[in-house]
DNA sequence: CCAGTCGGCGAAAATATCTTTCAAAGGTGA
DNA sequence: TCACCTTTGAAAGATATTTTCGCCGACTGG
């Protein structure tokens, strides 16, 4: 038989359309149509039988047997496998086209795929921006410290609660203030060995600033984590930890991707912190689970 | 409500490791054995057929077939189909290498690297499994919603409160509980047109099950957004939002990655919200932007 | 113009693969 | 320990793929 001249060639994997230009002026008529269908639409095709296909291209099973072979497939079945391949890759090809931003009409799933998008632009930016020397001073502050206070207002003060949540997990004496009364207040009793932490975005929010500035002038060690770090929040602050700004548009409030930005930094705390006091933390870690477990119903399929 | 789930996500693209790692908790012994060797190496496995898959593992063509149809597929042959996607789509986009977990010795760039890495992941998986036809749904619901309540306690406590911040921000009547009283107490108010959210990684916190259990039955909209779409909490929920599951760690623990994968189908549905109701979001928004403003000190380092 | 030959083609048989059923093994709670 | 439920794989049943086989039309030489 002719297609011993078939095996010639390896799988091949994407240059589809390519192969079956070449091949076209050796094929059938009928074959002609059944490759250039597969080639037209791969990823239609990828979901048609033998059968399905045959009847698509008006012809009979074995001639797209006979076409799968030519390409240098095995058979239909590994034909119709590069071809769910295939269509993944041009899938995939025409992603990057969710730079845009956000607009009114965007599909829903537009929305998705471009806020995951800019948030793990965010994270790329922050974790870049980041100054690891700062970074290493205020985990070293907040291992050592005696007591470690978290000021934060609106959207930064749920990163505040957070970061004390963590700090606590792991047996450390945390507070978060989002009431700058009671920050101001507490402030007061800092003494040199702990730490007060200040979260703000505009880098100006006087909230957050005047805790701060107090926590300071007592001597404690400060930290500010802000998008602005030539803001007034820095002139009280030993450490500056900055964190990035994403564009916003009117869709995508600033405080989106800001946030974004602050957990990734107070993750970056809380484990160096954890790593720093590993002896204590770990039991400390095991322990708050064992806590939670009790908290959910026992039954539901879990295993 | 929850046995329909399987048939639940479209033939899912490319996020086949995260959905493994979603389901394998609801998997047996068996099943997980074959889920994991599938999302090991999508490649080498498309190769394979039923029985040699069986083989392989260790198992049978039933348990083959079986984990196929939990993953989202009609069946094996539709797996592999997918599967032949995954591999020429890693073929194409070669991943770095600080896939590496984090370790007690790390230095902190590292762990700055590696965290930022990892939310990026479980960004992109939280998108990619997110079903945009049950958040279309909880968007309308949303919109049209006379009074919503948003329930979550620990972590998702503070995405609980980030939602309802933001909620509040286009003009919506939104209210967060963390107090499981409170929640239960309230929810016995909600009628039809409400909208009631649960929020709970483990999908089993009988504290935020409770109160959506009320409102599911008050005749409220119900949805979850939780990371084990089999857990018990989907039992009253309409709608079921997925958020995914990145491996854990000692020093990573589960709470850091889903913290992040909820915040992001938290700002979907509040983008989605914003787009549908944008007439009165607009000024809204724009309203509350400027009262903020008056909040930070006016100018540059002041004081 | 006709008979003979050849390649293309598809129907249907043969085979491989996938799906479903069912009963046994294993585990769990009373 | 026993009854009950879950998990599991063997094998039967259903589909899909591959192969076989012969028809049909086209071309060729008489």
């Amino acid at each position: 038989m002719k297609e011993i001249f078939a095996g010639e060639a390896p799988p091949a994997p994407a240059a589809l359309a390519a192969k079956v230009r070449t091949l076209a002026p050796s094929m059938t008529r009928s074959m002609q149509r059944v490759a250039e269908t597969v080639a037209a639409d791969p990823a239609g095709c990828a979901a048609l039988t033998v059968t399905g296909l045959a009847e698509r291209t008006g012809t009979s099973e074995a001639t797209v047997v006979r076409t799968a072979r030519l390409l240098g497939y095995p058979g239909y079945r590994d034909l119709r496998l590069a071809l769910a391949g295939l269509a993944a890759h041009q899938q995939s090809g025409r992603a990057p086209a969710v730079t845009a931003d956000i607009a009114v009409d965007d599909p829903i799933a537009d929305v998705v795929a471009k806020l995951a998008y800019d948030e793990q632009q965010t994270l790329a930016d922050t974790a870049a921006g980041l100054d690891t020397v700062q970074l290493g001073a205020a985990v070293s502050a907040l291992s050592a410290a005696g007591r470690i206070d978290i000021y934060g207002v609106g959207a930064s003060g749920l990163v505040a609660q957070d970061l004390h949540q963590k700090l606590l997990r792991i047996g450390l004496i945390a507070h978060a203030f989002s009431d700058p009364h009671l920050a101001v207040t507490n402030a007061v009793q800092l003494r040199s060995k702990d730490v007060a932490i200040a979260i703000t975005h505009s880098g100006s929010t006087g909230d957050v600033i005047e805790p701060l500035r107090v926590a300071f002038e007592r001597g404690a060690t400060t930290v500010a984590i802000t998008g602005r770090p030539d803001g007034p929040v820095s002139q009280y602050a030993d450490h500056v930890l900055t964190t990035s700004t994403a564009r916003e548009s009117e869709l995508r409030p600033a405080a989106m991707s800001s946030r974004t930005s602050q957990l990734l930094v107070v993750d970056c705390l809380f484990i160096g912190v954890a790593q720093r006091t590993y002896e204590s933390a770990a039991p400390a870690l095991a322990a708050s689970y064992e806590a939670l477990a009790h908290r959910h119903s026992p039954r539901g399929s879990q295993r």
